[in-house]
DNA sequence: AATCAAGTTCAAACCGCTTTGGACAGATCA
DNA sequence: TGATCTGTCCAAAGCGGTTTGAACTTGATT
């Protein structure tokens, strides 16, 4: 049943039907209950392609996953982002369009979405240092929300963020109210943005306090479970252990819980250990009283509004970059207590 | 730049530019190389709308992901099959679109997608038992591969699997061979097809040795880290706890980890755990070695597949439905060992 | 009564490609 | 030599909608 078909039974032309549909003013309200009562009847549906090639929108949004070959990571929080932004689109009549793309074929990706107009706008994922992506979008014209920031990007462009900074300053602060001196952190790869954000954000409050930091107990890894668990006993391992640790998520948190528990220590008595908490929904940090001490922002709440944000920017194209910095709640869970005092060796 | 422009350019019509660029025999090898080459040099590149609308074809697969609306879960393995669908996808110039809907509005997705033609086929993910979606693809006449199958389904249908039922029960198997008689099983949601498998594969095991199941060492939960752990905690409680766990997930193997070692006990000696491993890229067991000992099988690779699959069934429409059962490894880790000596309380 | 505006409706062009059904030239054949 | 075939190319008709510009009613205005 197409747009013809329901014309003709209805013995109007097309052009009033789409009309009366669309919701246009030049049409009679009784034809308009009319012809929306047929097509309801006959189950008519506008063919999206039609639509697509006649109004030249794509009605939908690219969201461009990178795979580096080396080693293939899909970023778990992915999954509760897309989760977030669909539902945004969902509501707003858009198709979401997932590629996923070695990371070395990422500019032909998006020179293609857009000359062939497979979409409106895109969503550009785990942002690192001096981004080539953002220059390269702007040069195309295609409109964008970077989910993150690009720190060493010049021009304006928009973004919706996490303050990681600030999260992870007052992560360190709090355990450094709590007496702790030898603090590890267990940080993601410090090639994406947000882990150079959240590693700042650490040094900082140490620097506030006069602590100067020790290689020893900075990690940069993947955010694996192993990579957390590895680091973790490595620096457990050394003469001067840390007391507390911060980690760049709940799984590489658990990683690190497992250290500590190996080895016969307790989380919150003789260990303390905050994470950052994405509220990923099949890693819940806890249901009422949470499990670690955590900075938490809902990572799904980003998706929704990074979408919203993109949605109006191709609504209205003109209007400057938008910008968003989400803050981070600090949570308190048992994963954290005072500093135990030094055992005798 | 379009078709007719760079016809113009080349002084030759569409006609004869679309059918060089598209391969078709009836036109000179001198002139084709000529429109290769100019489309090449004006970075040409047909637009997917036209294409779609003159051919009738969506060239693109929807993924419908069923977000419960009570327990708002995400299912933690759609990230790695979708990453694995999309490599097939990128592969044969399809588009990966996909849609987040609350479960009780899927019927009507289903039926929008298909008579607006946004896609040419379906992955159906999740599949329950008697799942009444089979059906209505079928009626509506949407080429499908189920991710999973649909015990109760009467009419055939294509479908790829892991063999789960063999899975555990060589599990179980493995753990009874090592004298264990408390094997606890932490299962995913029985509603859901795959945890039905894997719980008959389980009972079929004790059974051949006689043994009766208990139901205080059976949970049916969601798999995230804190029921596994809720799970394990109250059958360690038990007057007579298990030895072993099966747990149907890394990530609640990891909740059943915690509520071993918070008690003191050690895995692989103590207690023993096998979990199911679905190489989640950011949640491996281990990296040489495995941690657990595990029913190992690639959901990513599941998802290459399953998009092959669909795909031909796309390209040749009256072939009879494809099934791919995929077998589970079993790969022997550090968490599992003989039983123990029954303690003296 | 003629003019005008507002309210409705429609025919036809268009979006950018594919595809059908020729057209035309040169080669091949009887 | 005329007929047939082959190799190339093209005009035009879709695909299924949206949108422009015009036409046709009606009722109000002068």
């Amino acid at each position: 049943m197409n747009l013809k078909e329901l014309a003709l039974k209805l013995g109007l032309s097309p052009t009033t039907v789409s009309r009366a549909l669309n919701g246009y003013p030049e049409v009679n309200e009784a034809t308009r209950e009319r012809v929306v009562a047929a097509a309801k009847r006959h189950n008519y549906r506008p063919n999206t392609r039609a639509i697509r090639l006649a109004t030249g929108r794509a009605m939908a949004i690219g969201h461009v996953i990178p795979i580096a070959s080396k080693h293939e990571i899909v970023n778990p929080v992915f999954a509760d982002f897309i989760a977030g932004a669909g539902e945004t689109y969902a509501r707003s009549g858009y198709d979401m369009v997932l590629s996923i793309v070695p990371d070395d074929d990422e500019e032909r990706i998006y020179h293609d979405l857009h000359a062939r107009g497979t979409v409106d706008g895109i969503i550009v994922h785990a942002p690192r240092m001096n981004d080539t992506r953002l220059q390269l979008l702007d040069s195309i014209g295609i409109p964008y929300v970077v989910h993150g920031r690009a720190t060493g990007t010049a021009t304006p462009y928009s973004w919706l963020d996490v303050n990681n900074r600030r999260a992870f300053q007052r992560a360190t602060e709090f355990l450094l109210d709590l007496g702790h001196r030898r603090i590890a952190l267990i940080n993601g790869l410090e090639t994406m943005d947000f882990a150079i954000r959240r590693r700042s954000g650490y040094l900082d409050a140490l620097a506030a306090r006069g602590i100067s930091p020790d290689p020893a107990l900075m990690s940069s890894e993947e955010m694996t479970e192993l990579r957390g668990y590895r680091a973790a006993c490595d620096m457990l391992a050394q003469d001067a252990p840390p007391t507390a640790f911060l980690a760049s998520s709940m799984i590489s948190g658990l990683g690190v819980r497992r250290a500590v528990e190996e080895r016969g220590l307790r989380l919150g008595t003789d260990i303390s250990v905050i994470i950052h908490d994405d509220e990923l929904s099949y890693l819940r940090n806890g249901e009422d009283v949470p499990i670690y001490t955590a900075t938490r922002s809902s990572v799904r709440e980003a998706g929704r509004q990074a979408a919203e944000m993109l949605l109006q920017i191709i609504a209205q194209p003109e209007t400057a970059p938008l910008q968003r910095l989400l803050e981070a709640e600090l949570i308190i869970g048992q994963s954290t207590g005072p500093v135990p005092a030094p055992r005798r060796s």
